[in-house]
DNA sequence: TATGAATGAGCCTTCATTCAT
DNA sequence: AATGAATGAAGGCTCATTCAT
């Protein structure tokens, strides 16, 4: 009945936007558990919709998800400078990444059913890029070679969860430690 | 009636023993926001008896958190060793803690009112510990000395979650990355 | 524009046999509630013009059950033999039709508004048949004549409600039963 | 907070009581289906109420069932007279009960899960005792021997739906029919 | 005329919380 | 002090129905 209801036919492209973008605002007020109806009605939507667009809560997350991670370049030419500069760089990105979209390192933990394809998705998309950085610098000597991609990369999203909550907590302290581990040879 | 009145006594605190048990149980076993039910189910009491105990779900996950730091034994008597050697000890058995009684380090970043006590408990009890462990390896020379205990603690905590949750995540590789970090001049 | 017009009406008709045939097959599967969508759907047509054509379930029902009858041939040339026996046939091709377009036999019993119409279309075309029938039988001194055709046709309707969900219940046996004793003297 | 909100702990059996009786009256009503809330009203209680007394629908159905039965006295001592005489006795109560307690025997075909129980507390109760009456009147030679009471009680039950909603169906007329057809020898 | 996206009422179900006993 | 029955708010989910295109 509201204006974005008269819509309609138009631009359901337009209303999954409008849906992601509720929705991961949500999640940030709310959790990645916020009730359906309050997405819905943040996006300006019925719930029928949000159950047309996102069949399971789940698909939802996942989207919302892949929906920030486009954002994340995590594929632009990386700055110039030594393999450990670069790798340096593309965390500091990846950190400031999860510290924006504040919530979903935690949501990453879900126990929810469908938590899988989240983790999936993250592990697809952003594990290769870290792995060749990573394999790099230790191809050129600067880091530790005994040191998974898979583990570096969880490690420093849990490092960042609560950026927000805990008071005073700062994380990219913490990554820097862990980065700093990195060249000390094992 | 003092005979009675002191067993009744012993009653009460018998069943917050229970209780503790019994919630730290099921919190593992279905999460901190399990319901009430079924903990005084597990605890083999009332419903009733557990509000009597903890009038809020925080003040029982509070109470469960300083039940289980009680077992951790954090004060004592470190190991022989370099500074550094006394610190990393108490490292891993705070990170043992941790993994042991899964769900805590998660639970610690539960938005919900009451968590600001939970908090408040972690860092009161622990940061003066490792505070002083870090000064004295600091002071030996041995480590960084521009790391914050409260930093450190979290981070650790961090790392630790979803250890249960993340398939083969290797929590403990990461805290070795991050205390082998400290080493590292600044 | 005529023969446009004559296309276009000829292409309604289609759809209202097509949207006919698909909800018998959703009704025998998925019983007379079943969602509008799911007989949309099955009749590759769009949920409006499943409306457009039937306003209300009630006259999608009603015509689906109208449709079914029109298959029945109860008109057509009864079999040789005495009178009894072309009632015999008559009701047994009437059972026939009712076990295997199951779900029509209850759906007369459908509470719902439109009911009505149901009902009444079943009355009409029906019950002047085998009024006959049964008159004739009746006047050849082959069955009772105390009983009203539209109590028989209710009954054998009745008696074969429930032949695909009633594990093992013999429908025929009991309508022979009822024929049987059509022919006991008061 | 009603009046039967204070009666708590006291009589939980009384409760079971009043739902029955509301469930029983709304299903009359409404249909087995009707909503949880409105039995919950009817009975002036809450909805936890109900689930707490009866988990699933099924349960409740089963009970409302279960609860009707126990007051048709089925094995109350037949009136004397022939075997066929206390059949046609025995047969004229269970009538008298399903088209009382209107509603009841259509909902023997409610197709939702549980119907099974339903179907089995009806067959377990009563055939027993209409196969004891069929076979002593079989064994008096006063009627045929090869129908089953299995299909005769279902074929009886289903005789009876409608009563209330069919205008000017004679169930009864078409029971006495059946029960004439028992006496022709096949 | 046909379509199917959007809407939101309505029902189900779970659980925190109260409070008579 | 302990109990657990009762309550009802809260949130999930499913469709019937409308109506812009």
């Amino acid at each position: 009945m509201t204006a974005a209801g008269r819509a309609r036919r138009s631009d359901v492209r337009r209303n999954e936007q409008v849906l992601l973008d509720a929705a991961a605002a949500v999640f940030v007020r709310a959790g990645v558990d916020a009730p359906v109806r309050e997405i819905a009605a943040e996006a300006g939507l019925g719930m029928g919709t949000v159950y047309r667009h996102f069949p399971t809560r789940a698909d939802l997350v996942v989207a919302v998800f892949r929906h920030q991670l486009d954002g994340l370049a995590v594929d632009a030419p990386p700055t110039a400078g030594t393999p450990y500069d670069v790798l340096r760089t593309w965390v500091d990105r990846f950190a400031d990444f999860l510290i924006t979209k504040h919530g979903l390192a935690a949501a990453l933990h879900s126990d929810q059913a469908g938590f899988e394809s989240l983790h999936a998705e993250f592990v697809e998309r952003l594990m290769p890029v870290l792995d060749r950085l990573l394999a790099a610098s230790a191809a050129a000597g600067q880091t530790r070679d005994d040191v998974r991609a898979y583990d570096l990369m969880l490690g420093i999203g849990n490092l960042c969860i609560g950026v927000e909550t805990l008071p005073d907590y700062r994380a990219r302290n913490m990554i820097d430690l862990l980065l700093a581990g990195l060249r000390v040879p094992a």
